[in-house]
DNA sequence: GGAGTTCTTGACTGTTCGGTCCACCATAAG
DNA sequence: CTTATGGTGGACCGAACAGTCAAGAACTCC
């Protein structure tokens, strides 16, 4: 009927992705994300809307993304209590640094962009909400299976180990060595989650 | 000898920092900048150079008084143990929320700039560096004062206790209520430090 | 009061920004 | 082949940007 696209939607939209990431909002211009996906401005246009619209849509895939793939690692791990401890220490198994270093894309928009921008607050308050909720369940089942003291409140725990994981994630930014960045996961895991060295 | 200057200096930066924390950096014009000092656009690059050195100047007069402040608090509580509870439990005492909603300005300008500008992001190395030698300082005390186990590392306790603090503020940052916040940070407190309901 | 010095003000500049628009192009249906 | 449909890319626009500069104002010293 007409002329089809010749990009792949999901390819520009990795692309644009990391370029947010990269640069913040604000300091990614049109020209950038012309250079990253490849496209004329009149492309982007017609394909995402203008800057913010395009924005959102990035951000509202990566938080997606990222509670798809907690639930699963949290669905899958055989014990509840081993992936609360991955969520803390993942810094661990990444040891160049360079996964967490750039933070995470969700934070950054807040830090950014919340303070004059009433919906990537609402969003970002949302997708926080959605993670406590899963981690929430994950923290039941630790306590079902044992490995948890079973009057605690799980939300309330989920909360601290959220607080904990974003606290970790952001050290990592400001250039905390991984030796450093690893121990104090360690340490953290350690005191808000029961040692099982002796199981 | 000379035509005195008719604004004061300190006035000028304080009402500068409000405008840097309230937008960020590169959402704040110099058309901001006059607006809230009151000044012209000559006087401002005559007094502080452009943009960039002001919003450093008033970087490193932020973390400045953020060290003198912690640096404070840490010496004159009696109990050091009390002292570190505080900084953990700090949003409890801010019932309306607003202090901590919008985050620190050092947090905020790390998530902003930090992939884009590495001086930002030394900058925030060195200052929460300095933090966890003033927390490590802390626990030690704590520990000499029978309240912390001695056989853990200050070092590595203040990191944690540290993260655990900047995960609140950003928890409270994306519009977490207050009853679901001083919750968080009292099972934080709670975990990370011992309890002194027995004292 | 005059000279010298610093501060203040706002007009000005060149650049870059986000966004619009349109001429052109590639495809599929008839 | 013709025509209709949607995609493409770059020229173009007004606005806002950071930064410069010169003319005048306020002050001290002589």
């Amino acid at each position: 009927m007409a002329r089809p696209r010749t990009f792949d939607e999901k390819q520009v939209l990795d692309a644009v992705q990391e370029q947010f990431w990269d640069a913040g909002y604000a300091a990614t211009s049109l020209e950038d994300l012309m250079r990253v996906s490849g496209l004329g401005k009149g492309s982007l246009y017609a394909a995402f809307g203008d800057k913010r619209q395009l924005f959102f849509r990035v951000l509202r895939s990566y938080t997606d993304d990222r509670h798809g793939q907690l639930r699963e690692a949290l669905a899958e791990t055989p014990r509840a209590l081993d992936a609360l401890r991955m969520l803390i220490e993942a810094p661990i198994d990444d040891p160049t640094g360079t996964g967490a270093r750039r933070g995470c894309l969700m934070a950054n928009s807040t830090c950014e962009l919340g303070n004059a921008d009433p919906e990537v607050l609402d969003h970002a308050h949302r997708s926080y909400e959605t993670s406590t909720a899963l981690i929430g369940d994950c923290v039941a089942r630790a306590q079902r299976e044992g490995d948890l003291p079973a009057a605690a409140d799980p939300i309330a725990l989920a909360r601290a180990l959220l607080a904990a994981q974003q606290g970790l994630v952001f050290m990592s930014r400001t250039g905390l060595d991984t030796a450093a960045l690893t121990a104090t996961a360690r340490s953290l895991a350690d005191q808000l989650l029961p040692d099982r060295s002796g199981d």
